[in-house]
DNA sequence: AAGTCGGGGTC
DNA sequence: GACCCAGACTT
């Protein structure tokens, strides 16, 4: 190790006294409320997740209540966050907390690393912050603040810089508050030593450690490599209101947001005769067909450039399902009204441009 | 090691 | 717009 860590432990953990937030998972620290905010917290702000804990343990106490709940309701729990395994993960180890641990969560980094959903951060933040094990979180923040103590320009994208890290940081982890001690660094990293943007070195307790301050190379680390620009992904969304009931269909099982609900749509983006000629060679009859403009959604690796429909379709019109035209598919459309919208059905943040027209 | 998987705040 | 966030999983 050519940086020794260990001379920072002293005073980012009294920094921590001092400038810890209040944060709802923070107040009561049991296993069950570490890991629940562990998962949400993970590629996912401070800011974001505080009003989705609070929802989820009162719906969701304990491990037995996130074990029995159906999945449709736990996924309505979780919309809006994204990355939607994280909340099925979340399940499946409650199922095998209650097989395997008796429906406790162990206080062993092996065994938690082991649960779905929990990778080498989330086993090491559960393990240190809720039983006092010493052992890493290496996440984003303790990359970036970690780097620049260290003057280090290491890809940190780099999963072998990462286990690098963490193995470095298991042999000087403190003993006596492993969890501030880790906490105390991502806080670091969240709120002074911050992406994006100039570092507020002067509020820093460890600056007079800090090597890449000290060879002003602060904004120049951390190093990551240039991502590759995300595929382009047009579609036309169909909004078909039928006696005040909407259509929705559901997602494949798998890809992205899988096993969601989505508006039935058709490739590309149509004008408004094109899907006119669609719904005539489908064999579908409207009353009215209208524009709700265009739209757009950004996901990581991918973006949807879209526009909207709404066709009101008569009340006692039934939709052909047996329709074998391939430019518009029909078939399981389930038809939900206002308050099954916004109470059963999970849609995805990526459908809120058209989403607010059936609410 | 690279690709997949959301959404939103912030510059 | 571009970046990146208390990452994990699959290939």
């Amino acid at each position: 190790m050519t940086y020794n860590y260990s001379d920072t432990i002293e005073y980012l953990l009294d920094w921590y006294d001092l400038n810890a937030r209040i944060l709802p998972w923070r107040s009561n620290p049991k296993p069950y409320f570490v890991w629940i905010s562990e998962i949400m917290l993970q590629q996912t702000r401070v800011e974001a997740v505080k009003a989705y804990f609070e929802r989820f343990i009162k719906d969701l106490p304990d491990i037995k209540a996130l074990a029995e709940v159906p999945e449709e309701k736990l996924l309505k729990l979780w919309e809006g966050l994204g990355y939607y395994n994280r909340a099925r993960n979340l399940q499946k180890a409650a199922k095998h907390l209650l097989e395997d641990y008796d429906g406790v969560m162990p206080a062993d980094y092996q065994a938690l690393l082991k649960l779905p959903g929990i990778g080498t951060y989330t086993a090491g933040a559960i393990a240190s912050i809720a039983f006092q094990i010493p052992e890493p979180a290496v996440d984003g923040n303790v990359l970036r603040v970690m780097k620049r103590l260290a003057n280090s320009f290491d890809d940190i994208t780099s999963s072998k810089v990462k286990s690098t890290l963490e193995q470095d940081l298991r042999e000087i982890m403190p003993l006596e508050r492993p969890g501030d001690f880790n906490q105390a660094i991502m806080e670091l990293g969240a709120t002074v030593c911050i992406p994006g943007g100039k570092p507020l070195c002067q509020k820093c307790p460890v600056v007079h450690l800090c090597q890449g301050y000290k060879n002003k190379n602060e904004m120049k680390i951390p190093v990551k490599p240039e991502k590759k620009p995300r595929k382009l992904e047009e579609k036309t969304l169909l909004v078909f209101k039928k006696a005040g009931k909407y259509a929705l269909q559901k997602r494949p099982s798998k890809g992205l947001l899988a096993g969601l609900w989505e508006l039935p749509y058709v490739e590309g983006r149509c004008l408004i005769e094109v899907v006119e000629e669609y719904l005539i060679k489908a064999g579908v009859r409207f009353e009215s067909i209208e524009p709700l403009g265009a739209g757009k959604h950004i996901f990581s690796h991918i973006e949807w450039h879209m526009m909207g429909y709404l066709i009101v379709l008569p009340d006692d019109e039934i939709v052909n399902e047996t329709s074998t035209n391939h430019d518009i598919w029909l078939e399981s459309l389930v038809w939900a009204d206002r308050k099954e919208i916004e109470e059963v059905y999970t849609l995805p943040s990526a459908f809120d441009t058209y989403k607010k027209y059936m609410l």
